[in-house]
DNA sequence: ATCCATTGCGTAACAGCGTTACCTTACGCC
DNA sequence: GGCGTAAGGTAACGCTGTTACGCAATGGAT
């Protein structure tokens, strides 16, 4: 007794849709009706093949992560451990910044259930085994676990990116802040001062820069056409006190 | 020919309700149908005295704003700015984890325009002058401006608050990277490692752990009553390839 | 004191949202 | 070939933001 199955292209043609949709309009542009619309069903093909809006925004972020593997695998692996996490820091700003809804879902949302942080942490293995070159190499003596120091350079990687995203600081403030910030990093995890500042110059993207498409494209989302300034953090005058 | 002019109470009533119902129910409880239920009045009054729901979110990210510049206010100065600092740095997390909703519209939501940007900047005065303050005391020698201290070491901390908030990781090893990625940045910006060291330790909060009484009520929203475990991130036998 | 222009604000309607009950339709096994 | 099962369309429910409309209240001009 085996009725009529699910079309299994429907359900990945749906989660492309949706990221697709979220990439160009934003995560709020996402409906079961217009999903619906944009594939050819109707609104119960969500629910069919996922069960609610919930679960395939779930499926969505899960996209987002296999995205982010891919370009974090696009890596290439050399002699200098430091300089390939410097290439992976690169990589994972390009990947947010061109795609910056889709990481917004990802990571910026409603606290992520276990399982779901598992997934995030499983796309993150490729760090983590570069860590653990650095730590092979001796240039991260003082690194306990490849874990502690993967989740020191995400975290910071993150921060830049997330603030970027928040508008409060803009690209060539975050290009300052990875640099300084990612050198701080590496000495901290018990590279030398050298060693660091020669790894990241070697990490830096050749076609200088990566985040210029991105800034002459600045915003691949936002309707608002232009409320004018685009200012940034205070001016030059912010001496402080 | 000067008509009824509205109550000036129920602007900030309804900022206030929509601040509580954002740290109980999330951002999605808000509602102008809710809003106006709560402060009894009718939904039109969102309209009136903010010309919209936009309008309204903006006014509340700003309450926000305000919180935490007083929470930042009623850290002590002392003859130790690093400490300040390190002060400073658990008081911003305090105030982000006991009210993560509110914390996440801040600053996880939409890019906010310029002129929020400039609200958060203003309520980071107080980091900005520590910052200073280190400077001038000869602890932070590598440190160009004060605002670029400032901008590493905020990245920072919002980058752990963001990842804990994400689920990705838990408040044990928050905690950690905080302790370590504060020194690095620190010493980055000049510090010794001994001084940074001593300054973190004298500025950790006394009553240790602040996060303990967020640790045991986790989750002051989510509706959901549990999944089952809690989880963090990969177990221990994560030590790479 | 009266009047009236002006604005606050409640009511009701609109389109669109997630979700679900119901029903038709298409398929694979007997 | 027929039947049972599940896919998936239709339509409805209550929710959302937003707005047109109308009543109520108010302070200056008369």
């Amino acid at each position: 007794m085996s009725p009529r199955q699910a079309d299994p292209g429907a359900r990945t043609g749906l989660i492309e849709a949706g990221a697709r949709i979220i990439a160009v309009e934003g995560p709020a542009a996402v409906s079961a009706r217009r999903l619906g619309r944009e594939v050819g069903a109707s609104t119960s093909a969500v629910y069919t093949h996922f069960g609610g809006m919930a679960e395939f925004r779930r499926a969505v972020r899960g996209e987002g992560f296999a995205r982010l593997a891919t370009h974090l695998d696009a890596v290439p692996i050399t002699d200098d451990p430091v300089a390939d996490l410097t290439r992976l820091g690169w990589a994972y700003c390009t990947n947010a910044l061109t795609n910056p809804h889709l990481y917004r879902v990802m990571f910026m949302e409603a606290p992520i259930d276990p399982a779901d942080a598992q997934t995030g942490w499983d796309t993150f293995e490729r760090l983590v085994s570069t860590v653990q070159r650095c730590m092979d190499a001796g240039r991260f003596v003082r690194c306990p676990t490849a874990l502690h120091g993967a989740e020191q350079i995400w975290t910071m990687t993150h921060g830049v990116v997330s603030v970027v995203l928040s508008g409060m600081i803009d690209l060539d403030q975050a290009e300052k802040l990875l640099n300084d910030m990612g050198a701080s990093v590496f000495v901290g995890l018990g590279d030398s001062w050298n060693d660091a500042g020669r790894s990241i110059a070697a990490g830096r993207p050749s076609n200088m820069g990566v985040l210029a498409a991105i800034r002459t494209a600045p915003s691949p989302s936002r309707a608002r056409p232009s409320t004018g300034r685009t200012s940034g953090p205070p001016g030059g005058k912010h001496q402080s006190r």
